[in-house]
DNA sequence: CAGAATCCTTGCAGATACTG
DNA sequence: CAGTATCTGCAAGGATTCTG
């Protein structure tokens, strides 16, 4: 059965009755993944368990705040584990859950589908943005690439 | 070969040079399926072709803006594709591409996941909460649940 | 019907400073 | 080292109005 069916029967057992958005399983998930940091540092702890610098090291253009704000939120989906060692000065290491692991998965085809495709997506916007710049000004003036 | 070692390879390969994050395409694909409304619309566009009301009449909580917005970027993507029926007053039916298509298949394997551990998650959740009211009010006052 | 344009609010995220 | 706390901006997104 093509994948097309599958999200179609799920949508459509969704809007079946009164679709509360709010309690949208995929929503809440999606939202997760969709944000910044969240999926690159499942990435970076797929690899093996991390310290919170490491993980800073990993992910250069994370603030220190973000990073331990998404870390409290997958922690809290029970993505990640978090494990302190009373050592002095403190260490604390993150690894995945089983949980996290089994998103793995799908996250690596969602990954490798983007790879793949990436060039695709370029030329597109290329095109796309060509075409619009056209229409605006079909007499090009010098606009293109000023501010 | 596990989903885990396809990640880690694809994160050494990034980080390997510069790990320059604004041109990572990962990015690019997660921000925009992990915005609010992207992924929603492509489902519905899974089943058949819609117009644009049809879309918000799918989509019930997205705002006449957003959708217009979310539609031209996907448009822009080369995700879907947008044709404008010269009828009065106009129509415009919007419909995957074969690009478009091709992602039903990497994000139907997430919506699965996602539809399987939904309890899992939401156990977290309480599991995570719970522990956390614990430990900074250890005697319960009457603050759970206030403003 | 499908959108463009405008205003206006909010909450997210960066920078900075402090703590155990 | 691994966080918290606070302030502040800025831009995503909602509501509304106007048009072909």
């Amino acid at each position: 059965m093509p994948a097309r069916q599958g999200l179609a029967v799920r949508f459509e057992q969704w809007s079946a009755e009164a679709f509360d958005a709010s309690r949208c399983p995929v929503r809440g998930v999606l939202d997760r993944l969709g944000d910044k940091w969240s999926t690159l540092i499942v990435i970076a702890l797929a690899r093996r368990p991390h310290r919170f610098g490491e993980i800073r090291r990993a992910v250069p253009d994370i603030s220190k705040r973000m990073l331990t704000q998404t870390l409290r939120d997958l922690e809290r989906d029970g993505l990640i584990s978090r494990q302190v060692f009373p050592t002095k000065p403190p260490s604390v290491e993150y690894r995945l859950t089983a949980l996290g692991e089994s998103l793995l998965e799908p996250l690596n085809a969602l990954v490798a589908w983007a790879e793949a495709n990436q060039a695709r997506i370029g030329a597109a916007r290329v095109a796309f943005d060509a075409a619009a710049a056209m229409t605006e000004a079909p007499l090009p003036g010098l606009e293109v690439g000023g501010r």
